[in-house]
DNA sequence: CCACTTTTTGACCGAGTGGTCAATAATAAG
DNA sequence: CTTATTATTGACCACTCGGTCAAAAAGTGG
């Protein structure tokens, strides 16, 4: 017989919440979450910081969500999804040229917009990626894979110039990612100006030139 | 008349250390300090985990440093100051092209030899780079103004293709610390396969594309 | 008004952490 | 050996942090 005798007295279901209320407040704690752990790193979150920031108190927090690991989970299970969107989006019956010029663009956009989900993202690549499950591992490595052969197809195909597929894919996300990671020194370098501003035609001219097929050696 | 009443029972002085022990100790220190540092975050740094990686109790850690900021402190003082070397190095009145060959070789070879720097100077540039002084800044600003006008002015003379000297920088900063930063991921995309294996030729590639000035457009 | 559920709060606890202190062990000098 | 200096340790403290608990609000429906 299974101990069933006295009801817990705060929520931690599964299942998506019921009322708005619960909605409402989940979603504010995600948020918050998202800033204190991105700027802080895990151990470096407190949760009374996070439920300062959602305008809660400590223990109205910890009635939504059961304890700190499970915020930090819910945070990074979406962010893995998101942050491998643009990739999955490369088109194999595309034009090849363009198809990558537009997964630059997707990408930068994702760290122009999104620069707090960007720092969490680095800071659990320098972790060594803990919150990377066997099964997200193995999608994203079959995705990489899919995504660096086709790139290499359209290489031998002459479409594209030929270098390292896999180094490839691996400059778009350093670049791109560089710009939300750094934003604090590249502006303190520029004096104050959006490092932004002609991020975008900088990483085209690069992978122009690296990939133009009539200037290849 | 300066208050020098009792002695304290530590150490804990500016200038350089008297005895072969203190040498010794405060570099083994200062290394256990950085692997812990680079891997859990300031915060998630106890003085107990660099305390043991080093071999010491946790006292006889603050036998040598008066505070866990200070050790900090002092790791990232170096930092800064080692990872400016390499631009530092670049020479005006070399040639342009294979000045810019072995800046992004001593840049990457920094990241390869000193994975955990990187790690930690990326951290601070997640956290907003609360480490760079005033002083420092300053500096890093001219000296990065300095060399991007250096790369600009070769650009003019036609001996680079042209492009933005500042982002050109941001570039090569990006592209070697990803290496190191993204070496737990990249070595689980590669199913194993060291990542810095054709680093040096791919990046070789891309800047050789990007600055050849027989081919831009 | 009442009874009932959902939300919010304040008091509190145990573990962990940075740091102090006085005592002790090791080392070196006379 | 004796003494002074350097190095190391264990006991301890104030504080923080994640998390619990019971009680109080604040709805919600009659």
């Amino acid at each position: 017989m299974v101990d069933e005798g006295t009801e817990k007295r705060q929520l931690h279901m599964a299942a998506p919440p019921k009322t708005r209320i619960q909605r409402q407040k989940r979603k504010v704690i995600l948020d918050a979450a998202l800033e204190i752990f991105s700027t802080e790193g895990f151990r470096g979150a407190t949760l009374e910081r996070i439920a300062g920031q959602a305008n809660l108190s400590k223990t109205n927090l910890l009635y939504y969500y059961p304890s700190k690991e499970a915020i930090f989970d819910e945070v990074m299970d979406g962010l893995w999804l998101v942050w491998m969107g643009p990739l999955r989006s490369i088109d194999p019956n595309g034009t090849p040229k363009e198809e990558i010029a537009a997964y630059i663009r997707r990408k930068l956009k994702l760290s122009r917009e999104h620069p707090r989900e960007s720092r969490l993202f680095t800071n659990e690549l320098l972790r060594g990626t803990p919150s990377l499950s066997p099964r997200l591992a193995h999608d994203l490595r079959e995705l990489v894979l899919e995504k660096a052969g086709l790139i290499g197809e359209w290489m031998a195909q002459g479409h594209l110039a030929k270098c390292d597929p896999m180094h490839l894919l691996f400059s778009v996300w350093a670049l791109t990612r560089n710009y939300a990671d750094s934003d604090a020194l590249l502006r303190t370098i520029l004096g104050g100006g959006d490092p932004f501003d002609g991020a975008d035609s900088h990483l085209q001219q690069i992978f122009t030139r690296l990939l133009d097929v009539t200037s290849a050696s």
